[in-house]
DNA sequence: AAATATTTGTACGTATGTATG
DNA sequence: GCATACATACGTACAAATATT
C-alpha cells in the first residue's frame, strides 16, 4: 500500500483510509494491534504527526482504542 | 487567566477550559469569534500545536467551528 | 528489583499551502 | 497584491506508561 504525497487529499486521510480498509476487511481484526506510530512513519515514509492524525480519525471514528505505553488496538465493539 | 506549566493537567486541557469557562459564562458569546491561533499563542505564551490541541477539543464538544482564512466561532447551537 | 527498550503523550519549532478579507 | 487565519506536514525533545531483559 502506498501513499501520493501530491493528492488533494491530506496525507493523514489517505493513511487513515488505508488502515480503516484494513480494519473493516478484517486484515486487522478485532483486538490486534495496529502497527505502532513509528513503523507506520517508516512504512509510509511521513512524519509522526501525520500518523498521529490519522490515528486520531479512526479513534474519533472508535475503529480504535489507544493506550500508552501499549499501542493503539483494533476496537472489539461497533463494527 | 493564566496556565500551569508545572501542573498534571496538559495545557491545551488548562487553556481549553478557560475557554470553555468563557464561553459557558456568555463572555464569549454565540457566534462570536474566539481569539485567533496566534493571539492564544502569545496570550497563554504556549506553542501553536498546544492552541490548536485546546480548539480541537473544543470542536469535539461541538462549542466552537472553525472556518480556514476566518476563525473559530462560537457554535450558535448546542448550549 | 532494576535497568533498558518500546510506545504513546505533550510541547516546542519551522515551512508551506489554502481560504478569506 | 498583501495581510490574516487556519490546514497540513515536517522536525526535535522529553515525559509517562508499559514491555522486556
Amino acid at each position: 500500500m502506498t501513499v501520493d504525497p501530491d493528492s488533494v487529499v491530506p496525507l493523514f486521510e489517505q493513511i487513515a483510509e488505508l488502515l480503516r480498509a484494513d480494519i473493516k476487511s478484517g486484515k486487522l481484526p478485532r483486538g490486534r494491534r495496529v502497527p505502532s506510530e513509528l513503523s507506520l512513519c517508516q512504512e509510509f515514509d511521513v512524519s509522526r504527526d501525520t500518523v498521529r492524525k490519522s490515528i486520531r480519525l479512526l479513534r474519533d471514528e472508535e475503529l480504535v482504542v489507544t493506550r500508552a505505553g501499549k499501542g493503539t488496538f483494533v476496537a472489539e465493539l461497533k463494527r
